[in-house]
DNA sequence: CTGAAAGCGCTTACAG
DNA sequence: CTGAAAGCGCTTACAG
């Protein structure tokens, strides 16, 4: 491998003037400049990440935090944040946390040692406390979900309590009064996390319906969560007639456990999904669903990382993005 | 950031001395190194991985390529490679080619600097010649894909012919004498993507049948793929009774036509997917095909490498797991 | 505009 | 068993 010095050697000059050509520094002669990048060319000279590193030097990679790549609906968002970045010449290396704390924290430590210029956090699983310490390793963005109060980190989220809201109202508006609920964490919490909540018990409210504790179903994310759910359902003896689902996978579940059963979508049981996902357009019939603008908002993401990164400001410090609600044939 | 001097200062030590301590080395005694962890402790030390670097150590990173991660395929296969790798202390990070050669190569080039110890390659893009070249710098393995008669890189595959040859025979077997073909590459190619094609041809001609071209669909990859194929099938004057595709999802795509035209499968077109993944079990009727033991290739990979990263010589060069035909009710 | 020198945080012969 | 010193490949004041 070639070394800066190989490079001033060639060229006859100082490793000094081709550090600067390098980093495009203004006051480099047309002449020398020219006859650096002539023998870096020559020499296939590539510098070494890691001793420009030491030096402090930005690394131009961007780390982003998921629970799980497998989910599609991260492995989308990180597609596009992917591809902004790459634009602007930053690589982002991927974590799953696995919803672990400490794996959680050992990436945010990467910030320390400048492996990594900025983290976008996809999920959330330590304290505001903890994250708030490795704001002086650089720059944080929340993306999907975010702490609620916390504006030392911008975020880019949806409006979940309206997403969830507008997907009730419609199975209320269609005259369902016993309306099942899945969320992927628990009902009754703090957060980011209880939005979805609020906006299911809202629409029950506003039509002076109780919401029924035997129609709640927490902590569901797969598509055999919803397989469970959608037997679970067909077994009470007071049925609900709809299920709001948090996820497209959850309510393919359901569909699922409904042809298994032999029981009709929608007419014994609608379903809303969410996510507007690939599969929800393979699930029979087609799923009614609420979509997630995840393009959006990982490009988004990726610009106020990338913004942070060149010492601007961001204008907004909360972006909010709208949903979709995308009906189809299961309501 | 304390560093290593910082630690050497509060222990009444030597760096050298703490060095030795922080990466094992045999012959320091058993005091001194208490007094230096404690140190290390103290201050929360932890060593500058780009300094390390720099000093040729490894990075205890391994780099996989795949083309697209939105792929379920790879997205499951990463996490069973990165589950592996996080037991044995190695971090990785993904790498997304979207069949650019140039950004392939790019990764490979990471290799160079010590970036990444070595590359886990799930997709290739490049020539033999291209790829042998970096094995100077790092070890590579293939997975899922490789090039055949190249034996400087260890391998875990599938067995594609046969199992191309299983889906088919299957078929042959119920009767079924028109049908179709969906691949994600070419039909007349070189290597290892020919294999599936291999596989078709010849359960085809144990029957004395012969390839209708235009029963051949070349390059699809996703469900919109999949719903133009069949609607294109269900336009034919002579039409397939079954088709056999390169993936779940391009079969899901043709399940979604056939509801969308009112077609019945399996009885008007019966299907057979690839891969197995979570949505084969949600199309209705749900998916026959053929299982792909994607956790188990990942798994070995990950440890293939890692062997070769301690100096270990692969005691297989050349893996090929077992697919599994999955029956289910499009056939 | 250009170069010599110091230093980033480590590791590793070389002595002892 | 332990330490002083050199060096990995860069960048950046400091001079000129």
């Amino acid at each position: 491998m070639p070394t800066i010095s190989d490079v001033a050697k060639r060229s006859g000059l100082s490793k000094s003037t081709v550090s600067r050509v390098l980093n495009n520094y203004p006051h480099v002669s047309e002449e020398k400049k020219e006859r650096v990048q002539k023998a870096m060319a020559e020499l296939e000279y590539t510098p070494n990440p890691s001793a420009r590193k030491m030096r402090g030097a930005l690394t131009t990679t961007i780390g982003v935090v998921v629970t799980r790549i497998v989910n599609p609906f991260f492995s989308y968002l990180v597609n596009a944040i992917e591809q902004v970045a790459y634009e602007q010449g930053y690589q982002v290396v991927v974590f799953q946390s696995n919803e672990d704390q400490e794996k959680e924290l050992s990436f945010l430590q990467l910030m320390q040692h400048k492996q990594l210029d900025g983290i976008i956090m996809a999920s959330i699983e330590n304290d505001e406390e903890v994250i708030e310490t490795y704001l002086a390793y650089g720059p944080i963005v929340f993306v999907n979900e975010y702490i609620q109060h916390m504006n030392t980190v911008p975020s880019v989220r949806i409006n979940h309590i309206a997403a969830a809201y507008e997907g009730v109202m419609h199975l209320l508006n269609q005259g369902h009064r016993r309306i099942a609920y899945c969320t992927g964490g628990l009902f009754e919490q703090q957060g980011q996390s209880d939005d979805r909540n609020i906006g299911y018990k809202k629409a029950l409210a506003e039509k002076g319906i109780e919401v029924d504790p035997q129609f709640v179903f927490v902590n569901k994310h797969t598509i055999e969560d919803g397989e469970s759910v959608g037997r679970a359902i067909f077994q009470m003896k007071e049925q609900p007639t709809a299920v709001f689902t948090g996820s497209d996978e959850v309510a393919a579940g359901v569909i699922a456990a409904a042809h298994e059963l032999n029981q009709r979508v929608p007419e014994d049981l609608a379903v809303v999904g969410f996510d507007d996902q690939p599969i929800a357009k393979i699930t029979y019939p087609k799923l009614t669903t609420i979509k997630q603008p995840v393009d959006d908002m990982g490009r988004l993401a990726a610009n106020l990382m990338i913004e942070a990164l060149n010492g601007t400001t961001p204008t907004e410090n909360e972006t909010v993005l709208e949903t979709k609600f995308v009906e189809r044939d299961t309501t």
